[in-house]
DNA sequence: TATAAATTAATTGTACACAATTCAATCGTA
DNA sequence: TACGATTGAATTGTGTACAATTAATTTATA
């Protein structure tokens, strides 16, 4: 019944649903980031500055598990949009320093609505997303320890 | 100790962790699919030619989650590599018919022991690994029904 | 203290992703 | 059976992602 090329079947994958829950599930952001005119990732950053009021492009980063090559980008789109500025810092010109602006924590009242409507489009039981929560966070520790390669050993 | 925008913390995100874990473990794919000269959107594809031989790009976006905007661009590509055909179908020339080739089929024998050797990478209690696969089952199951808005309610 | 090494962003190039549109083929129905 | 609606891929445009390289600055050290 099982056979040598059980493991390529897309079924049996646990990267494959993670992948797949994971764009689905931004996707369905979509609407309700239309309203604050913020793509998923500009969300995201936003959230950073939102608790973090200046931060350099290498610790946002860090956060978001993003490299320059596509935080540049994003940074810019949110400077040009007036959320944020981005200024080199003094002390130690490599370093870019990023702010929020005014404008850009008044969009946190805007926003602090999206994720109970977002939740309310998803049926998933507390008990699962409780589960679902602890477990990928265990998994991005581990990412935060071995930040390249691999290190450990069990299932995917 | 709770206010009103902690819900817009990233650590109280769920859909933040699933995002950059399938991420980063698609990441961690890379050297094992550098062998094989398959990125992991081609690599998906293929695992579901050598479960069906003979596909159009409807039902494998289907399965994939995937539309024609991405999916031909990729479809090309593993064409290119000789992994597969593309040809128009006779009876309804709409259908764009992709199949498998020998090539392509000799190739899952060099993939059979990617899955074994990225589980090797990841550090994840067996315990664990099945429930986050029926978590992530679950929530695909609900995607696969509602296809396009959303239609439940609760956590996320 | 010159210079090599390291650090930080930006840039370049490739590859998705997805919304929206286009285009050709087929289907439904008046 | 014409013709409007539908279907299936492809195309277009925008926005990530990430590897690899570059460039500017700072740090470490010979």
């Amino acid at each position: 019944m099982s056979g040598k090329y059980d493991s390529l079947r897309l079924e049996n994958q646990l990267c494959f649903p993670l992948y797949a829950c994971s764009k689905e599930i931004v996707r369905r952001y979509k609407p309700f980031l239309d309203e604050i005119d913020l793509t998923y990732t500009q969300y995201i950053a936003m959230m950073v500055f939102w608790e973090c009021h200046e931060m350099n492009v290498k610790e946002l980063g860090k956060k978001l598990f993003l490299d320059s090559g596509t935080l540049t980008p994003v940074l810019k789109k949110l400077e040009a949009k007036g959320y944020i500025t981005r200024e080199r810092s003094k002390d130690d010109e490599r370093n870019l320093i990023v702010r929020i602006t005014e404008k850009g924590e008044d969009l946190k009242e805007h926003a602090c609505s999206i994720p109970a409507r977002m939740a309310s489009c998803l049926t998933l039981e507390r008990e699962d997303a409780v589960a679902l929560k602890n477990i990928l966070d265990k998994l991005m520790l581990q990412f935060d320890q071995n930040e390249d390669s691999g290190g450990g050993c069990s299932v995917v």
